[in-house]
DNA sequence: ATTAGCACTATTCATTAATGAGTGCTAATA
DNA sequence: TATTAGCACTCATTAATGAATAGTGCTAAT
């Protein structure tokens, strides 16, 4: 008795790759198939769709085998096939990798550079509601971490005789401020001083390096500023102290809603806890920034629990010097996986270009 | 034939009010069944959860007469009775006006005085996400209005041969930040004169009077800033230009989904549209500005037709000088109005504490 | 290796009947 | 005169039934 080729899963291992390559691209049809009505897909229907000829009960066969190797699954008896996230997987590694973007969507997504001059925030909050816009489903964007971006200038206003205003500016074109206490009365003059000094200091720097090296920094240039030295560390120090959280924006949440895949009850409250608990999104993003190019996280992939029934596209943004954050798609693992990287991709690009060109370097 | 007595409506026409109070008694019972249990309340079961002793068929008549004068409805013939959005008036109309904040909402809301230091939008969105999270239904809240809040210090920041950052920093402790393209290289020390100069002249106007008066203000210190002045009024005209559309921090939008009455299809997209399209929203927001205390738009008292079936209750909150932006719920018009009332009221206590106190006057 | 044919299974849909919650009206009652 | 008991009636909800349908798996023929 012959066994028969089990399709994809052992590729190579056998003579025949024929019966291999029909396998892949039936399983390629029922993914697209099902992207598209989002309801289980039969071999009848399947017969038809596809490509070349082949009865309902061969392509029976080759469906029994990728359901064999877990590609596909029933929900029940007399029900069509619906794809598994390995499947998706398979099907989106197989994709190429650089499908076009269609002129609807470059022009959809025009707005973006048309905001240079607001600030960053402003170009983000823009980019994530066009996307969501675009893709009908949840999109987040994390703004730019601030412990990798150099240092433009920083600002001390003296605002009462106890608090001083923080603005620092990094080179990326993010302005953050924060309102420090301090015990002594300075005057506004010597605060000045301080900002100049600091200014000199570690313009160009990371905000991550100034905050390692404030301290050595100063003491070995002890001489030219003796009196200053003292206050001038404890409020570099409290200055350059701040590491806000890192925020994140969220743009039609309410888009997965109207998706059949997210109508039982049981789906919603997770997705509600997903973006009510921001910290698993917003990892996804952080680890997004260590590569290039688009990442792709499906259903069970993710490590939150929350997240199984989704899938997460995202890419990250840039200025010329530094991976600044990244932006994505939350959407049903069932989602049109061509349209959406591309168009993630193409967001991305955008906000790059856009943020980059009002970069201070 | 005499007519009976219809109640609340006409109060006062007749003599007898006992049967007058007693529906309004009746009404308020069936309000609150419907705010707990979301269910059209029958006769039987108010017979028995009423204070006083009144048989069903008694209560019959007067929900009958209830019924007449709009004040509730029958979703079908052998349902009980729903409250309309008249009832709702009436019922928050005869609520006392000041029901106690419970201890522990005030503990939850505790945080919100914990962020002082950080910038206003952070303390914004801290305390959106708690009054979400407090109420269930979903929260906004609209940035301080930069129009009405005055100037505490303006920057010009050089950052390239043609573009310079400009910073306004304003008494409420908003810090707003520009980009502004100019033709002609100035030096830094030139752009801190003409710094020095606008903080001199228009430290503590407000935003809208620098606006308008600053060609004649200019116009008249004429002998005093001889060829500064061309470039000034240029330059400050540009930087006190910028007009940001007011923003608005939504929080929980997930959470109406749960709720049993916009499970419809149709009240789900119109929610989304409502959220999508801000204006109207941020309409309400604004609105609310221009009156103390908290304000209460019933479901078809709103002009916004996608608010229809939505209850907005909102509340300005302020520093020692102005008003500066509102905060509020959006939920079902079955809200338990007694408890949002008083959260709001009380988160927007709090956050104008905590902003007046970090206010730099 | 492929396909046609057939038995089998599970969902979906419409129909029906039973149940029950609730009203409105009328007549009896305090 | 106001209240209440009683009863007929309405309509939503539920469960049960059966027909139609879409799909599979297996076997035998090509």
């Amino acid at each position: 008795m012959k066994i028969r080729v089990k399709g994809i899963e052992n590729q190579g291992a056998s003579g025949k790759t024929d019966s291999n390559e029909r396998s892949m691209v039936v399983l390629q049809s029922i993914i697209e198939n099902y992207i598209k009505n989002s309801e289980p897909v039969g071999s009848r229907t399947l017969s038809k769709t596809i490509g070349f000829k082949l009865s309902p009960a061969t392509i029976r066969n080759i469906m029994s085998d990728l359901a064999e190797s877990g590609y596909l699954i029933q929900t029940h008896t007399s029900a069509g096939r619906v794809p598994t996230d390995k499947a998706y997987r398979f099907y989106v590694n197989s994709l190429s990798k650089k499908p076009a973007v269609p002129e609807q969507i470059k022009q959809k997504l025009s707005p973006v550079s048309n905001v240079q001059g607001t600030p960053v925030e402003y170009i983000l909050s823009k980019a994530v509601h066009l996307l969501a816009e675009l893709t009908k489903f949840a999109c987040v964007v994390s703004t730019p971490k601030q412990s990798v971006s150099r240092l433009q200038r920083i600002e001390l206003i003296k605002i009462s005789e106890d608090r001083i205003l923080v603005i620092l500016v990094t080179k990326a074109g993010v302005v953050r401020d924060k309102i420090i206490f301090v015990k002594e009365n300075h005057s506004q003059e010597f605060l000045s001083s301080v900002t100049s000094f600091l200014n000199e200091e570690f313009k160009n720097h990371s905000m991550q390096e100034i905050r390692e090296g404030i301290h050595q920094s100063i003491v070995s240039d002890r001489h030219r500023y003796h009196d200053l030295l003292a206050h001038a560390v404890r409020l570099g120090k409290k200055a350059f102290e701040l590491n806000q959280p890192g925020e994140m924006f969220i743009e039609g949440q309410m888009n997965l809603l109207l998706d059949s895949h997210f109508h039982e009850q049981s789906s919603v409250k997770s997705l509600i806890d997903a973006f009510e608990q921001k910290t698993a999104i917003m990892k996804i993003l952080d680890e997004s920034m260590k590569n290039k190019g688009v990442h792709i996280h499906i259903g069970i992939e993710n490590d939150y629990e929350h997240l199984h029934k989704c899938s997460l596209i995202t890419a990250s943004y840039r200025n010329k010097q530094n991976v600044l954050g990244s932006i994505g798609v939350v959407g049903p693992t069932s989602m049109d996986y061509k349209r959406i990287i591309s168009t993630v991709e193409y967001t991305a690009k955008m906000l790059s270009k856009t943020i980059s060109e009002q970069s201070y370097d």
